[in-house]
DNA sequence: GTAAGCCTTCCCCCAAGGGGAAGGTAAAGG
DNA sequence: CCTTTACCTTCCCCTTGGGGGAAGGCTTAC
């Protein structure tokens, strides 16, 4: 099928298949008279798991490793699991670091009275030393 | 003073205050004989706001944003606490993401055996549809 | 004399594509 | 047969926020 059937069926735009394609991610049959790419069912299928692992925040380099161990019928689990820990840690991180932020930015907000006076406790903190 | 010295009064990397100086954000005066850059206390000082700014998380443009009702000293402060609300919405949105992330991977992790075996349920359910 | 330590501009690089131009191809309609 | 429409192709620039490094210019210190 063309690239773009194969794009809305894996729920994704032409232009991000194409680079699936550039990059060597999923690489599909090439027409050689029209120079067309050509998909086949088992290409729809990388590109929805890879697009499902895009939504579950894996880069594309770990995508390419996922996708490598979905395609090893004798990967032991082990490693795809391994790699799922790693991103819940760095989702972890990120969570904490988001938290302390907000909290920050609340108290912030909460001390600025935001009417029309120009006296500003945020900008006052902001400016402040350190 | 050097860019040298203002970048490391602020904290900041010279590469990023030269940076800052390109896109019209911190304009030191230039020394008209070396060419190098001139910075002055006040500089340093919109520097440092910045910089602080910027690890609130908030973007280049906010923090322009910010930094001219900074200076302007008869803004009001509605306008600072907004700009803070409207930030603080923002990560309260990716929390959100990055939570439900977090429980579907967790999920999955805790359902895969992570052992020698092929078998792997993070995978089927990547490879799953939708 | 030359090495060290500043500074300058200039250009390419990252992620993950988006936008759009210029041009080829296939099928349908008049 | 001609044209419109809807595909497709490659190519290049744009985004964020700078990082890395080249090539060149200056003082100052040894």
């Amino acid at each position: 099928m063309q690239i773009g059937e194969a794009a809305r069926r894996a729920g994704l735009t032409v232009k991000t298949v194409r680079y699936y394609a550039n990059i060597g991610m999923v690489t599909p049959r090439q027409d050689p008279d029209t120079g067309y790419r050509d998909y086949g069912e088992d290409d729809v299928a990388k590109l929805q798991f890879v697009g499902k692992a895009r939504r579950f925040d894996f880069s594309v380099e770990e995508c390419r490793e996922l996708l490598g161990l979905y395609e090893d019928r004798n990967r032991p689990s082990r490693e795809v699991k391994a790699l799922t820990l790693k991103k819940i840690a760095e989702i972890d991180t990120r969570l904490e670091e988001l938290h302390s932020l907000k909290d920050e930015l609340s108290g912030l907000a909460s001390s600025c009275d935001g009417d029309h006076r120009p006296d500003c406790s945020i900008l006052n903190a902001l400016s402040g030393g350190k």
